[in-house]
DNA sequence: CCTACCATACTGCCATACAAGCTTGGAAGG
DNA sequence: CCTTCCAAGCTTGTATGGCAGTATGGTAGG
């Protein structure tokens, strides 16, 4: 019956593997939250959708259930996986730990060309910031992944990408919250960190800027209940509590 | 023409899904390198080898190509890839990125009552270490699991599981190799810097802990050059310096 | 002897059919 | 009205057939 409305919504190209597109589109959906969590989704069904057959779709499941983005029950449905918020806080937890280690070695070595594309995406941010908030999020990530390829790191990137599935959907959910100008300043800090060549100072401004989360998750979660499974409970999330700030 | 032996190896139980069984079989043995790299394995010889049909084996291979255990390449065939080292180095990054920041967490508030079953453990590796050597790498994770547990972050552990895949195919290649006694040693070292309550004792010592295989890796990549897929380059990994050392 | 080409066998990918388990709704019995 | 049970229609899991692209070995032509 959607059959008319399959046109609309960005079709498959036939000859090239299908498996991995799916994964892709049906990624994008759930962290969009146009799939809603908790949301059955069969086979068969997102195969009409796409007009393609069960395989693939099935293929794609596993690999979305190796993100936990869905749930997979033998013999009694596929549904789309609520946030779990003990997930988000581990996902954050790991990638405090990496990226304070990478901006560390970055400080201990500032490379002068690096730190010109740096000083050159903050710039951008900031255009973006004033014009187009809704693109920061690209911006952020173009950010965090130079820092890793300035390490000599990037491979490390890609691997942490599956974990940020689920701090991808918060992201989403709290688009307009987050004040975007004290996001630029917090990077703006990291990097000045890395050019007077201050391992410390840069650590800890990448560990006070990716605990920015923790604040606003809460209250994302009292306000989306439906897409947690967890009624947002006040356990506190133990971080590191570490000397030295900005100036040090 | 191997039906005769298939009642050899663990056979798959038909009544419980058959594509995770694979899974964990392949797995396993790539791991122990009785799939050797660069083996072409393809989906109807394993399909016969187990007596089953090709869909779950194919299942089993995509779980496996997202670890970067085989590579499936489209219409030529799937093999078991090489160990890269850069992919053994990012994973040890990783690790010890997160590690460190765990025994930083665990050394602010040391429980007397983890830091029991820690003494525990690290007795249970002295017996191992002096009678039965090749179980150590069990009671090591133990040990590894044990701390992220303490720091009520036992979620963590899991997430980098897969990650391990590299790693732990570098250490079945050095299983005599490897001092066992400094390794419990070290254990010993990170233990004393949480009970003492002396986090940046008990970070570098972690860190000292989790650099040991940096050492060995080239010798190791050297000695199986069929195994690796660069021939051990000799670029060193930028690793950070950090002071303090286990008496600070 | 060397090169270009083509037939063949093999691969992984997709579609389809079949099997087995679970959910659900309604009917039968109390 | 409530409970029990069963059957139809879901679901995912597995098996099988066919397809398109690739490596390979032999052959015909130079």
């Amino acid at each position: 019956m959607l059959e008319s409305l399959n046109i609309a919504l960005p079709t498959i190209d036939q000859t090239r593997p299908i498996a991995p597109q799916l994964h892709r589109r049906l990624r994008e959906r759930i962290i969009r939250n146009e799939l809603r969590a908790n949301q059955k989704i069969s086979e068969s069904e997102i195969a009409e959708q796409y007009g393609v057959s069960r395989q693939p779709v099935r293929e794609a499941f596993i690999r979305l259930a190796e993100e936990s983005l869905v749930a997979i029950l033998p013999q009694r449905g596929t549904r789309v996986r609520p946030i779990a918020l003990s997930a988000v806080r581990d996902a954050r937890f790991i990638r405090e730990a990496i990226e304070a280690d990478i901006v560390t070695l970055l400080a201990q070595r500032p490379d002068p060309l690096w730190l010109a594309e740096l000083r050159r995406l903050l710039d951008e941010q900031r255009h973006i910031a004033a014009t187009h908030p809704q693109a920061f999020i690209a911006a952020d990530e173009d950010f965090h992944r130079t820092l890793s390829s300035a390490a000599g790191k990037s491979g490390i990137w890609q691997r942490v990408q599956g974990l940020k599935s689920q701090m991808d959907r918060v992201r989403f959910l709290s688009l307009e919250r987050f004040d975007v100008f004290k996001l630029v300043v917090q990077h703006e800090a990291i990097v000045d960190g890395i050019a007077i060549g201050d391992p410390a100072a840069a650590e800890s401004a990448m560990r006070l800027h990716l605990r920015e989360i923790l604040k606003d998750l809460p209250i994302i979660a009292t306000e989306n209940p439906d897409v947690f499974d967890e009624p947002s409970e006040d356990v506190e999330d133990r971080v590191i509590h570490f000397q030295g700030g900005e100036r040090s």
